[in-house]
DNA sequence: AAACTCACG
DNA sequence: ACGTACGTGAGTTTC
């Protein structure tokens, strides 16, 4: 018998599948992505093998042989997630519609199925190739029988293969070894114990020597290292235990019916009709046309445009329109190509041209650019643009006001910002509920103009699909944002604020390169001190950095007290180590060591690698990342420059304005306290802060009925550190833990907190029970943080979603009023045709670099705008500074 | 890719 | 009895 077998490892690939495919439901709710990711590695595998027959494998529900083996020897393997279970039955159903064959049988793993079908073809002259994720069937290649493993890189699949060749290229051992190689290394995905102490390096070492495990038994006791020796001869059990455990059938009475796994057409009507009710509107287009025809008019309204001239007439009839979705992309700096959705109907793509081998040149700009950025400018000016992540988009647009636009990123994000992507493709699924191709998918890690030479038409449909659902989505989102109160948050905060946003990060900040190079060598002479020092004290040279040999020395090496912590091993974090530095120098060494190695790496180096031509650091400034409405900054992260340590400090001092400028820092004072006071309405509080005094000595001379002047440092740390828990949502655990004391007496100056300022008790607990009522909270201005914990039945998590129902709103209207700050000031200093710059905010706190003689007006337009950002209870007050440089100006 | 540690508000 | 403070991002080591 001849011909080509493909095997599929059924909920291998499945599992692979839905953690590889971002979460996707249809309009029952049911979840997909699974069978979505499956199919679509299915199709990729036809397509290349062209294989004479097919078959899938699924384990049987049945506990096997090996299940049961491992359960006794450690519990019980993880639950599959519910939203992966529930897909199991749907994919057996498609399958079964496409008419492929189904191999599952009682008491047999999918493994075992595998490996005897395939050892069987492979004898009868077939060749095959065995699809799976898991590498354990690496054991069953040969000349003939090929292991494909999909992987899902930036999700795009690729396929690793392996004939027996490739596994010993890989792994030094030949599939036959390799299941010794498995039994000794372990494997906690697949649940092989393996002999301790053995990874993977000492594992091939010993294969490659001794070439099976029997011999390494053999000739054990010649093994030099000592630990490993031990470790394997006291767990030869284990070794055994891990072999059986590793090894896969390949006699166990499975046959293939090959007339039935015949290759055939598997578009059938019966899959065209599962498809189409699981929503999988992308592979609807795989079926015969008459079939699609009527069922795709999405990409039917598509149009690639060739000309500049046809290109400026859509945009010319753009302008008529009320509103349309756009995408403008670009490359090297460059523009690259644009889609605009004028109607559910029409939407167009045009890629400009560029160098053959789809390398945008970095030239000037071409005259064709420049004409079409002129007509993107005038639509934006008339027309109402919906677009995505439209902070990358305004190098094209007008910046006179953001009236027009609407960024369905941000919008998305308001919905719901606990997610962790808002890509087109999930807002296509979410808000519109259809399914369109993934950027990992199209472009995978080509550029776009290397991916349009070499599949110009699901390029260009790729960017049409995010212009088409740009355009549709926006008054989806602006209904839901409506319905949930947050319409007004969009487009007063949100739109105005990314423009901000996009001129700080264009604006950036001056480093002084030099003078941080300067700043990094010092630092390094201490650490080879500190390092030596260590070492010696220790008796042995280890790596400091890495807490697990850092650990073993001075917990078992020096047996130092304070003994296991994390899972892992112990815990070595600067909270234990303080503990012990008073006793034992070679800590205070470490703690030492840790905190300048931190500065050299993250600061010193890590800034210098983003200081651009001009000098300056363009930082991203992110809005739709933080749960709670704050901004966060990457790339570098200019939000965590050191501050509170004054050898940290002075690396402020790089950070300068240009030759002839100044600094001019303002913060609010104490912001989320003064939020709460408000919130909560308790007289208390605010009658504390219309003392214009120090706020935390007030605080502990109330709750300790302690006259204020008499108030001790204690007392007043006491207090400020209770002032802070309650905003992160109190406990008397945290509260115990920051403090040093036991958790009753932290309960008991909670206690005596809320008997003071009895309103922020009951306004805290109406956060909970709101949140528990309603499934989430809200800000003063309408922005919204769900709460899913709440209903959590674990107690951990539970307590949770309290606090975080506590912390949110006064974190988050404490980032709506500085985002309202930022917004006023930024229009304040271009209306009063100011040249001065807003270039940084962090949380509390905005840095502006002003010109020569705007000093005064900047000054008054900080103050008078930071304050006045919000009406409340208590007046907000802000701390300013000028200097020649951050560290000065803090 | 995950765990750990640590910088900020 | 459970095991914690809230919100982030980055560098390093290890599985």
């Amino acid at each position: 018998m001849d011909g080509k077998l493909v095997l599929i490892d059924g909920h291998s690939i499945l599992n692979r599948a839905f953690y590889g495919v971002p979460d996707l439901s249809n309009v029952k709710g049911l979840h997909t992505n699974a069978v979505y990711g499956f199919l679509n590695i299915m199709f990729k595998i036809l397509e290349e093998e062209k294989p004479d027959y097919l078959a899938v494998a699924f384990d049987a529900h049945a506990k096997t042989f090996r299940h049961e083996m491992y359960e006794a020897y450690k519990g019980t393997r993880k639950p599959m997630p519910e939203e992966l279970r529930e897909q199991v039955p749907v994919i057996k159903e498609v399958l079964k519609a496409m008419q492929v064959v189904i191999i599952e049988q009682a008491g047999l793993e999918a493994d075992d199925i595998l490996g005897t079908l395939a050892k069987k073809a492979e004898k009868s002259g077939m060749e095959v190739a065995l699809v799976s994720g898991d590498r354990d069937l690496l054991q069953i290649a040969s000349s003939r029988i090929k292991i494909r493993i999909p992987k899902t890189k930036q999700g795009r699949t690729e396929i690793e293969d392996y004939y027996e060749d490739d596994v010993k290229a890989a792994y030094q051992v030949t599939p036959t070894q390799f299941i010794e190689l498995k039994a000794l290394m372990g494997d906690t995905a697949d649940n092989i114990p393996g002999v301790p102490k053995v990874g993977e390096k000492t594992a091939t070492a010993l294969m490659v020597e001794y070439g099976s495990l029997e011999n390494i038994y053999a000739h054990v006791e010649e093994i030099s290292k000592k630990s490993i020796r031990e470790a394997l001869i006291e767990n030869k059990d284990l070794a055994d235990l891990s072999k059986l455990l590793a090894t896969i059938k390949t006699d166990c009475g499975v046959e293939l019916d090959y007339e039935a796994a015949k290759a055939q057409d598997y578009y059938t009507p019966e899959a065209y009709a599962l498809f189409k009710e699981l929503e999988f509107k992308q592979l609807l287009s795989r079926f015969d046309k008459e079939q699609t025809m009527e069922e795709n008019p999405v990409e039917k309204s598509f149009h690639n445009l060739r000309t500049k001239e046809e290109c400026l007439a859509v945009l010319q009839k753009a302008q008529g329109l009320d509103h349309v979705g756009i995408l403008l992309v670009r490359e090297a700096g460059r523009l690259f190509a644009v889609a605009v959705s004028l109607s559910e109907e029409e939407t167009y793509f045009y890629a400009l041209p560029f160098g053959g081998d789809g390398q945008i040149s970095l030239f000037a700009e071409t005259s064709q650019e420049s004409e079409l950025k002129t007509a993107i400018l005038e639509l934006s000016v008339r027309t109402k643009l919906s677009t995505f992540d439209i902070k990358r988009q305004y190098d094209y647009l007008s910046l006179e006001d953001t009236e027009n636009y609407f960024d369905v990123l941000i919008g998305a994000y308001l919905l719901n910002p606990l997610k962790s992507d808002y890509d087109l493709e999930a807002i296509a699924s979410e808000h519109l509920g259809m399914m369109i191709p993934g950027a990992a998918q199209v472009l995978g890690k080509l550029t776009p103009s290397q991916a349009f030479v070499q599949r110009p038409k699901e390029v260009a449909d790729y960017y049409c699909y995010g212009a088409y659902v740009a355009g549709r989505a926006r008054a989806v989102l602006v209904g839901k944002l409506k319905d949930a109160g947050m319409d007004r948050l969009m487009r007063e905060i949100e739109m105005p604020l990314s423009l901000v946003l996009y001129d700080m990060e264009r604006e950036g900040v001056a480093v002084r390169r030099e003078e941080l190079k300067a700043y990094g060598d010092a630092l390094i002479a201490r650490i080879e001190e500190l390092e030596a020092s260590i070492h010696e004290q220790a008796g042995v040279s280890f790596n400091i950095q890495s807490p697990k040999q850092l650990g073993e020395v001075l917990f078992e090496k020096m047996k130092l007290p304070g003994g296991k912590k994390t899972k892992t091993g112990y815990s070595t974090a600067a909270e234990v180590l303080e503990k012990l530095s008073g006793d034992y120098p070679i800590v205070k060494d470490i703690l030492e060591y840790r905190g300048l190695t931190k500065l050299k790496s993250t600061y010193a180096d890590g800034l210098a690698n983003y200081i651009g031509e001009d000098n300056r650091i363009h930082t991203s400034f992110n809005q739709t990342i933080t749960a709670t409405g704050r901004i966060s900054s990457t790339e570098p992260n200019l939000q965590n420059i050191p501050m509170r340590m004054e050898l940290g400090r002075r690396i402020r001092k790089v950070f300068v304005p240009e030759e002839g400028r100044k600094f001019m820092d303002a913060d609010y004072s104490q912001i989320e306290l003064r939020v709460l006071a408000h919130m909560s309405g308790d007289g208390q509080l605010i009658e504390a802060y219309h003392m214009d005094q120090d706020i935390h000595r007030i605080t502990a001379a109330k709750v300790f009925h302690t006259p204020f002047e008499e108030v001790t440092d204690l007392q007043r740390r006491n207090a400020k550190a209770v002032n802070f828990g309650i905003v992160y949502g109190i406990s008397s655990f945290g509260l115990s833990q920051d403090l040093s004391i036991s958790p009753k007496e932290a309960a008991k100056y909670i206690e005596q907190y809320f008997a003071t300022y009895p309103k922020v008790k009951e306004f805290l607990n109406s956060l909970v029970s709101e949140a528990k009522e309603k499934g989430y909270v809200t800000t003063m201005f309408g922005r919204r943080r769900p709460v899913p914990e709440l209903s959590s039945s674990n107690f951990m998590q539970r307590s949770f979603g309290e606090r975080v129902a506590m912390n949110s709103p006064i974190q988050g209207t404490a980032a709506d009023i500085i985002k309202i700050a930022m917004i006023k000031v930024w229009k304040a200093l271009r209306d009063n045709a100011l040249r001065s710059k807003l270039i940084l905010q962090v949380h509390d706190e905005l840095l502006i670099e002003t010109w020569k003689g705007e000093e005064e007006q900047v000054r008054k337009i900080l103050e008078d705008n930071m304050k006045s950002a919000a009406r409340l209870l208590v007046t907000l007050e802000v701390d300013l500074h000028t200097g020649e440089n951050w560290y000065e100006a803090k």
